[in-house]
DNA sequence: TTGAAAGCGCTAACAA
DNA sequence: TTGTTAGCGCTTTCAA
């Protein structure tokens, strides 16, 4: 029985239809210049009549870049990390990389798997928002590999990795500065999760602002929106003021929201609030939320950009020179809640 | 000079220092059962000690599956989308596989492109929420495509390709019947978008409702919140009673929501509401927005699952035999402001 | 400027 | 049950 010619062309099919050596088709597919016009023309009209396109498992066989860098973020439906990898699917694809995006769910075990599956595919680069910063194991790893790694939103200089992240103590001590320049004298910071980074940071400085005026820090974990209502409670029994809240990430103004509506709080007469990270409503709301915005575009885009170039040195052997993370200012967004009027 | 020893171990690696042929760490790796107990136990100690693990280019370029699977989406930051791809890379995980995820921005130029830049990696499967159902060139590629496809949420029946979705149609009319048995006779669905499928099939379902009960259908397409105004207006000017809005997806909710707070009409008492499509914060708005749930998770996982199957199927070379969607219900999620009052 | 030929690391057919 | 060996499709010396 004859054998049917495989019906994917390879770069000898491109290499007899031109009469030419394999070599040479190689040489034309790589831009090589040693390379007559004339064949290079032939090669050229074999290809696009074949419409062969190279073998990407032989080429990396052979030592190639693999195309595909990775990305490991606690969640991919977080509409903050959806955005970051948006941005970051953006320009991987504009310079022919694919983007392979895995969920750790916080799970530094996850995470590690996820690591190992990644670098087992030969990754050419990794964007990193890290489950566990003081995970010593991965930051050994880290250090080890093989491969470029960016951090987002939460450092990784431990590992001597570059990151990029917002100014998280920052943009909270401006929005607890607005909410004190509004002349409240109770101002608290509902949050969750303070084990994180970036909370941390923004605990930071609610904290700085809160001290600058003389004022006491109170700080409040709530896991849910009877926390919330519980704290509320409690902080508003005395007040005759009004009083504000920062909420340091978005769901802490959930369930703070929620907690308002069950005890049938004003905002902002009552209680103003403003908080950490836009969301999809914060606009749509009544009143409309007042929120310290993130340049997620920017992260995405910033620490992609990091990562291609990261990939460059590294492919020419050029060391790290640098692991600061890289700090992107955020955004005050008045908007009613906290106690602004509505300004057109 | 001498030659370092590669630093990353290769199967031979493994071979030489358990004394033993290539082959044989090859039947081990892949569990062929004629390797005697004493060698599996050499191997794999020499596995463990080296660390090896086997280069995937090398196992693709023999003809092995790629272990990556695509997913082309609208937009990645799309919650919808986002959710989806959440539970497909969940399922592929569980697999072994990879999930490369690129957005079209529904521009079926952009999809074709990143359809070929995944055919080119070699993916063992696709998952496609096509920009574009009349596609024929797409089709065709389709259909002539060597790897299995699964449609999300946007059907390729004529492509021959099962695909996964909500019924559509049902939630959309159940939705309208409930605003309906409220007694509501102006009950308008203002829609965007009603290119896309899924819109098609809700509009549908709204009008089959409406005329049940011998009304006109109200259709009113918004592309912004004056749009939504300016409807609005229209329709509630001679109304004494409440007017009823089915929003057939959360964009147009969004832009009736919007568009209400600045006529400063009450919800549910002047205008009640009802959307397609739950999103974040529908259960915190004041008043929670009642909502057509889609199955989001079952979505994205029913159709990995379906994909995994049909790669199973295309390897042993089972022709396709059923390309009818499979149609997954949603829930009427009632909260308040359809006109129903809040029960605990 | 060109082509022949030697691998990249693995699998599988064939021999032993 | 084993090991030897010939490729998978490509890139890259090396020699012409």
């Amino acid at each position: 029985m004859k054998k049917m010619p495989s019906p994917i062309p390879k770069l000898s099919d491109v290499a007899r239809l031109a009469g030419v050596g394999n070599a040479t088709v190689s040489r034309v597919l790589n831009g090589r210049m040693n390379v007559s016009q004339e064949k290079i023309l032939r090669v050229t009209q074999a290809i696009s009549t074949l419409s062969y396109s190279p073998n990407r498992f032989a080429r990396s066989l052979k030592g190639a870049a693999s195309g595909m860098i990775g990305m490991i973020v606690p969640s991919i439906s977080d509409l903050f990390f959806s955005r970051c990898a948006e941005a970051v699917e953006s320009v991987a694809r504009g310079k022919g990389s694919l983007l392979i995006v895995m969920a750790s769910h916080d799970d530094p075990l996850i995470e590690f798997e996820n690591l190992q599956q990644l670098l087992l595919h030969r990754i050419d680069g990794l964007i990193l928002s890290s489950a566990l910063m003081r995970n010593v194991k991965l930051h050994k790893e880290l250090r080890e590999l093989r491969v470029p790694v960016i951090g987002l939103d939460r450092p990784l200089h431990k590992a001597n990795i570059p990151s990029v992240m917002s100014e998280n103590l920052e943009g909270a001590k401006a929005a607890t500065e607005h909410l004190l320049s509004h002349g409240y004298r109770k101002v608290l910071c509902m949050h969750v999760k303070p084990e994180l980074y970036t909370i941390r940071e923004r605990l930071r400085g609610y904290t700085q602002a809160i001290k600058k005026v003389g004022l006491e820090p109170l700080l409040e974990i709530v896991q849910n929106s009877e926390d919330a209502e519980a704290c509320l409670a409690k902080h508003i029994g005395s007040a005759k003021s009004t009083i504000a809240v920062f909420a340091a990430n978005n769901l802490a103004a959930r369930y703070c929201l929620e907690a308002l509506r069950t005890l049938h709080l004003k905002i902002p007469s009552q209680v103003a609030i403003l908080c950490f990270d836009d969301f999809d409503l914060a606009d749509t709301l009544s009143p409309p939320m007042s929120v310290v915005q993130q340049p997620v575009d920017d992260l995405g885009r910033n620490a992609a950009e990091l990562l291609f170039l990261r990939m460059q040195h590294f492919a020419r052997g050029i060391p790290e020179t640098n692991s600061d993370p890289m700090r992107l200012p955020t955004r005050l967004i008045i908007r009613e809640s906290c106690g602004c009027r509505p300004c057109l």
